[in-house]
DNA sequence: ACCTATTCATAATG
DNA sequence: TCATTATGAATAGGT
């Protein structure tokens, strides 16, 4: 149709084939668009021009997607299935670690015992024993660290009383500020006793240490 | 085109409308053949008719799947975003609770405590403090079922050894079978002192119980 | 499935 | 990209 047949070939004038592309692309989006209508179907069309450019046209009852998922149900090819089976896995084995993980967890904590043989049990035991003294002597560490920088913080602030005073008295040696050495003292006391306060937390920590994260 | 025009709506005649259906399916999948070869175009055509009938066309230098892929590429829509985003959005859960469940196992095996405040490193001291007397408790008890059950045992060899002796004594006094009881013994000794033999596992157990899972 | 009158698409050109 | 037009292609309706 046209001036005379054409031979169907690739078109190598790259200016006469954009021409004919357009053209043509247009042809096929009404031949698209009229099918769907006189016949009731449902119509994708996907065109990429050599220079790249994008065109489509879709049924407009339906949308692209829907008519891929079909496509797929019609071809039995599922087009997604490597990516999707992927990701599959990589979740059934992050939940596999995780129950393994919970496993640990449990039986360091005394419970699911059962499975264990003697000498797992053994070696628990000395896991445990060695954490716990681990565990004693940072807790002795922070506790001495934290003393430390009490008394520190006590004597520097007893010092700066002190010469506050002596300043004060040679300013006034009337007035007496006996009051404030009595609060100063009040508030460095406070850090002391608070770690004998509690030997149970009184509210879970992170992970609850007393009972499995689920 | 044809015996005077039609009017671009639905063919309410359902033979009519399968035979145009079919007459045009085949024009546009020329039509596309034609400009993919033409034009060096990539096409892609899906269609179903109102039956459910599939047909498609794609240009012969790729395949539908990679068209999709650059349909999306070129439209920005991921149509599977859904799907996608919601399975990566559970691993990244599986994965931070992952994350959370190797934490508190390095905890309890004495690791990272600086995180721990003196409340936590309280509550876990105990928590490990329960936990190693469950071991030991757990351990005592299996050894002593064991342990019984070996005396049983040990007892039972005993009997059906000296019945053994009496029954022979009783058929020809002059043989000796005395070896044989020093065997039996033997054997029946080896399970008691295992249990005793090592401290520690002379192989790791399913999680080490000594170094982190990873 | 085939035929063919007729309409439509488009190649060539400006 | 737009308009025109001669020409071959597509197809509606009938067999």
């Amino acid at each position: 149709m046209g001036r005379g047949r054409i031979e169907i070939k690739k078109i190598e004038n790259s200016t006469t084939r954009q021409v004919t592309y357009s053209k043509r692309r247009l042809g096929i989006m009404k031949k698209a668009k009229e099918l769907t209508v006189l016949c009731d179907a449902e119509v994708s069309v996907l065109m990429f021009s050599s220079t790249g450019k994008f065109a489509d046209y879709c049924s407009p009852s339906t949308n692209t997607k829907s008519i891929m998922d079909r496509y797929q149900q019609a071809t039995g090819i599922d087009l997604w299935k490597d990516q999707f089976e992927k990701m599959q896995n990589t979740l059934r084995r992050l939940e596999e670690t995780n129950r393994k993980l919970r496993k640990e967890i449990r039986q360091r904590m005394g419970e699911d015992l059962d499975e264990l043989s003697i000498k797992e049990m053994r070696g628990l035991e000395q896991s445990l024993d060695e954490t716990l003294m681990n565990v004693r002597q940072r807790k002795y560490h922070v506790i001495t660290t934290q003393t430390d920088t009490y008394k520190k913080k006590l004597k520097s602030t007893h010092e700066a009383h002190r010469s506050l005073l002596r300043e004060l008295e040679m300013k006034d040696e009337q007035q007496d500020y006996g009051f404030v050495t009595e609060d100063a003292l009040a508030i460095v006391n406070e850090g002391a006793p608070m770690f004998a306060l509690r030997v149970q937390p009184s509210q879970p920590n992170l992970f609850g240490f007393g009972g499995p994260m689920i």
